[in-house]
DNA sequence: TTGTGTGCCGACATTAGTTA
DNA sequence: TAACTAATGTCGGCACACAA
């Protein structure tokens, strides 16, 4: 594809006479997003082909005719192969039939060259289709993969920090177990005083009510 | 007078370079 | 790094020149 100044260049004219006849001759030039021109090498070589026909002396109005028919002229072979296909029905003779089927092949092969010179025309702009969605449907999956990996992340930290809380309060429990049995039996002895100093402390106050 | 081409204008977008 | 500026390219439109 290229721009106005560079197809002006391969042509070997102005960018404003490009514009010119774009107008005069209702040439179907494509625009990219940004409103600008953009031509392809069948525009270039169209150009060419224009500016050759001008320097012979046409007339810009004359080579739009010639460009028009040069369009007509690919469906005129159409209309002589369809003639013969409705006399069929009539009732030939065997090479006559022989002749119609010939026809008919080579009106199926013609039939088969328009539309895939159609198809091939129709391509380039299908395929900068599906390229732009492909792209833009790319992106929003990227992103979407990207918002979810942040979220497992969060939610795998915080299962982190509560699983350490956890193992902080654990260890707090059981702080004790790092003794020896001589400190944890005086940790009894202990216990077991304190016990009995509390009963009796009950006692004492459950006689001295009566 | 007509057809064709040219020059210029203002507006807009993009890009590259510069400056705070 | 952001903001600003200049250069560049493109657009549509209009007026004008020039040859037939």
């Amino acid at each position: 594809m290229y721009l106005i100044s560079e197809t002006a260049k391969l042509v070997g004219v102005e960018s404003h006479v490009l514009r010119y006849w774009e107008e005069e001759l209702k040439l179907p030039i494509r625009r990219n997003e940004l409103g600008h021109r953009y031509y392809t090498r069948e525009d270039v070589e169209q150009f060419r082909e224009i500016k050759k026909l001008k320097q012979q002396g046409l007339q810009l109005k004359a080579i739009r005719t010639v460009l028009t028919d040069s369009t007509l002229q690919v469906m005129v072979p159409i209309r002589e192969h369809i003639q013969p296909v409705r006399s069929t029905q009539a009732g030939l003779n065997e090479r006559d039939d022989r002749q119609l089927q010939d026809k008919s092949a080579r009106l199926q092969l013609l039939l088969h060259n328009l539309v895939a010179q159609a198809v091939r025309e129709n391509n380039q702009d299908l395929t900068r289709e599906i390229k732009e969605t492909i792209m833009k449907e790319m992106d929003y999956q990227f992103r979407i993969q990207e918002e979810e990996n942040e979220k497992r992340d969060r939610q795998r930290t915080e299962r982190e920090e509560e699983h350490y809380k956890k193992l902080d309060e654990l260890i707090k429990q059981y702080s004790g177990r790092g003794l020896t049995g001589k400190e944890r039996r005086e940790r009894k002895r202990q216990a077991v005083k304190e016990r009995k100093a509390q009963k009796s402390e009950e006692k004492r106050k459950k006689h001295s009510l009566f």
